[in-house]
RNA sequence: GGGAAAGUGGGGUAGCUUGGUAUCCUCGCGCGUUUGGGACGCGUGGACCCCGGUUCAAAUCCGGGCUUUCCCA
């Protein structure tokens, strides 16, 4: 038997167990907070930034790369952003044994860098609006408890998109499109959402409003896998980012950002993965088909199962699906666990039976069968590919519906929030908002898209009784 | 922010109280027999977190560090 994986159950073993047997990330690099990719690891997470990439591109984003390293006078420029930020950055204070006349930090987020040149690059209406995006490791100092893929030192996989606009309104605009940009996103990766405008006290530092995607963990704990901030003109008054209007004025331009990180690799594997280890979409799986042949016949048989297993995975691949022929000198079953393990959406067996009939045995990850003749094998798979889909993307949807429960008592959101969202009324008062969250000793996430106080039994503020202005999600979170 | 526990071959562990030859499972490699849900035989490989202290002798005792996990705020 090769090591067990713990139930799902116990998700804190489960998950990092997974992350090593599945070879996604390797934890043991001797640093705090820092990890290895594996090559799996990273080729799944090639699939999944491939179509977060796409996604910029189509929607009129340009790649860039910035330096990671930040010269302090421009950290420091706006005042709200790097006091939420001094407490965790990490400084680069020499070269070699020279102490810097300028310490530079490694970038926590690149709002700073790419504001200094906004300033050299905007000048005109014209030059407006600027939408700009890369995919880059940032360093944050954690020193809560950290985790792979979730709370790191060093993000690997920091998607972070900037804009410039001509108007408030226009800013008001991207961040809603940076909202569908992310609906479509986690659409692709059958992971459900919530999003909701963050309260007041946990904004995103310097910006005017911040929205967040947040989905729900099997411990019941929301994960934040996404947010977008309307910057209004906060930074670019400080970094003195103006541009000539149509009319022949001046103004400082309106800025967006909004960022997404390899949290959704997490989010992918709490969402979707099962017991027997990672479930996933055809769409990001590095192998969609695994070819395992059964050699149980006599030699001239077994050779013609060998040759049909090879034939079938060129014919896929030519049809652009990802196949592997798994000629290990493991048995079959040896064969499936491992498979399994790493969360391949089909298998095909062919085995003497096959050969008689003329076609393979497909089993999707959830384990259901399906016979493919061998004309018709490409065919077959990619319906069978696009159903899996369907089907854990249908599932975690309804699994995320059923955990957000109304509530109007401080017991029964306790209660709920052991496992899901709970949704409660609030004034909108700040104080009675901390209040809420001491209470049931959780975060409020915010004001959740598609609930308004009209579709629910709820009338009035759990904290003071009074009229409730708006609904409100409250959730243990990472 | 506060507390607890733990670091032994690639993975999981026994040994530690009472200092002296490091246990078992898994895994890797080679050869052979196997293969419809985690095969078997034979051979073989591989470890005491780091630094310092005590001692004839340290995986074991003491101090410091690093790392990890868990619990509470």
């Amino acid at each position: 038997m090769a090591d067990d994986l713990p139930p799902k159950e116990e998700f804190s073993d489960w998950y990092n167990e997974l992350l090593f047997q599945a070879e996604i990330m390797d934890v043991r690099y001797p640093a705090k907070g820092v990890y290895v990719w594996f090559p799996f690891g990273y080729d799944l997470r090639n699939h999944v930034y491939d179509r977060l990439k796409t996604l910029h591109d189509e929607t009129g984003h340009d790649e860039v790369d910035f330096p990671v390293l930040i010269p302090e006078g421009i950290l420091a420029k706006e005042g709200e952003h790097i006091a939420g930020f001094e407490d965790e950055v990490f400084w680069v204070t020499h070269g070699g044994r020279k102490e810097l006349d300028e310490r530079m930090a490694l970038r926590p987020t690149s709002e700073t860098p790419m504001y200094t040149m906004f300033d050299l690059w905007i000048r005109s209406h014209t030059d407006l609006p600027l939408k700009v995006y890369q995919v880059v490791n940032i360093w944050r100092s954690e020193t809560e408890h950290t985790r792979p893929l979730i709370r790191l030192r060093e993000i690997t996989g920091f998607k972070e998109a900037h804009t410039a606009h001509a108007s408030y309104d226009e800013a008001v605009e991207q961040v809603e499109t940076a909202l569908s940009l992310y609906e479509e996103f986690y659409d692709f990766l059958g992971v459900p959402y919530v999003i909701t405008e963050r309260p007041e006290w946990d904004k995103f530092p310097g910006a005017d409003y911040t929205y967040a995607v947040d989905t729900l963990m099997p411990d019941g704990k929301a994960l934040q896998i996404g947010t977008a901030h309307n910057l209004g003109q906060n930074f670019s008054e400080a970094f003195e980012v103006d541009f000539e209007t149509a009319d022949g004025d001046h103004d400082h331009v309106y800025q967006t950002s909004y960022g997404v990180s390899e949290r959704c690799i997490a989010a992918v594997m709490g969402v979707h993965g099962d017991d027997n280890g990672l479930v996933l979409p055809g769409e990001i799986a590095p192998t969609q088909v695994a070819v395992v042949p059964i050699p149980f016949g006599d030699d001239e048989e077994n050779a013609e199962i060998m040759e049909t297993c090879e034939e079938m995975v060129e014919e896929l691949e030519e049809a652009g699906i990802r196949a592997e022929f798994d000629d290990s000198d493991d048995n079959p079953g040896a064969k499936y666990y491992r498979w399994e393990l790493k969360g391949t959406p089909l298998r095909a067996e062919v085995g003497p039976r096959d050969l008689e009939d003329g076609s393979a045995k497909l089993v999707n990850r959830l384990g259901d069968e399906s016979d493919a003749s061998f004309d018709e094998i490409v065919g077959v798979v990619q319906d069978e590919l696009d159903a899996l889909s369907d089907e854990i993307r249908t599932r975690a949807a309804d699994d995320l519906d059923a955990s957000i429960v109304e509530c109007t008592s401080y017991d029964e959101a306790k209660e709920v929030v052991g496992d899901g969202f709970a949704l409660v009324g609030w004034n909108g008062d700040e104080d009675a908002g901390k209040r809420i969250e001491d209470e049931v000793g959780v975060d409020m996430l915010g004001e959740p898209r598609g609930y308004s106080l009209d579709d629910t039994e709820i009338n009035e503020c759990i904290q003071t009784g009074e009229d409730a202005e708006k609904v409100v999600l409250l959730a243990n979170t990472y």
